[in-house]
DNA sequence: GTCTATACATGGATAGAC
DNA sequence: GTCTATCCATGTATAGAC
């Protein structure tokens, strides 16, 4: 279930978890490439080989920050495309999303921002189509170019609405609410896509 | 690091347009640190150092490629703070920023969403407030929370709209409509009822 | 003016001491 | 398990040949 409380990626704990927090702050200040080992290391205090104890490549180290999130993704997806009625599918997609933006606000942005990480994530195979998967929950079947439009500018929108300085005053539950409600006005469209067909 | 204005006449024509042009596909489709002058003087058939003839270091290049869309967003703004009706304002805003990422697709979206290029164009005092003034021109004076949200998301998610493959198929007037049709769909906002806060 | 050659730093990664 | 020392590739940048 999309539902925990949990932010997926722990911000204390004792070896990779502290090592995994450390790395998130730093790719969400710096990006993937703007980060290097050395860095990490010094923000945790030890050496460029303790870190290359605790993972073997700095891919791993990206994968294995941004993966959580990614399994939540999926999860979503799934969940949302066994729904039988179009709303439900948008609505289980929507809430899901946000929930998980806003859950773990950071870790988000790095993942759909950051080219590096993105070719990481092509390169291992991971999340291959299910930003695809999940575009065409939210525009269905047939979507006209406005839906698109629409669409992408929520997808992308929503992560840096969920980590930038603009928004970092405003409480978890009332973002929740805000972005939904940015989603369903950008995604109701006042064209009854009848003349395309 | 004297300030030596460089041979301001760009008299010998096409090197450098076809160095940033090439520098810009890369940065847009590897990210500004993912891109190395290696990389660049490859896609010219040149050698590093003939990259390094037209520009001093890596960082001037970003600044050089940016730098025409920065300027034109000062405008955008300028013109918008002109303004006296808050209506016209937004709109002023809206459609300067919807055309010059139409106009300049991945241009934007370089600008918008490389971590690398922000903190190049900080370390350099190119837009400093630039971003905040465009905020505050749509949001207004005493926003409340929901359209901060509402802003956030359309002017983040307006960039990777700009370039995304999913609008690649899109033509520049149409996506233009689409664009400032979302824009307007978001930022129309009915007022949250008083109750919640 | 353009490239060759190269200096110099940094980054990723490994072997092995403790 | 964690650190020292080190290797090697790459990256930025420069000096100087042509």
């Amino acid at each position: 279930m999309a539902t925990q409380l949990e932010p997926a990626v722990p911000r204390e704990g004792t070896g990779r978890k502290k090592l995994l927090a450390a790395a998130l702050d730093l790719f969400a200040e710096r990006g993937v490439s703007g980060t290097s080992l050395q860095m990490i290391a010094d923000a945790l205090g030890v050496t460029k080989a303790a870190v290359y104890y605790h993972y073997k490549t700095k891919d791993d180290i990206v994968l294995a920050v941004v993966s959580p999130a990614i399994e939540e993704l999926a999860a979503i997806a799934g969940e949302a495309e066994r729904k039988r009625s179009r709303t439900a599918q948008v609505e289980t997609v929507l809430v899901g999303i946000v929930d998980l933006i806003v859950r773990n606000r950071s870790l988000y942005a790095v993942l759909q921002g950051d080219l590096t990480a993105i070719h990481i994530l092509r390169e291992h195979g991971a999340f291959p189509e299910l930003s695809n998967r999940i575009l065409a929950l939210i525009v269905g079947p047939d979507p006209d170019p406005g839906t698109i439009v629409a669409a992408s500018i929520l997808l992308s929108g929503l992560h840096e609405a969920g980590f930038g300085p603009r928004v970092a005053g405003i409480g978890d539950e009332e973002l929740r609410g805000h972005m939904l409600d940015c989603a369903r006005r950008l995604l109701r469209h006042r064209r009854p896509s009848a003349a395309t067909a």
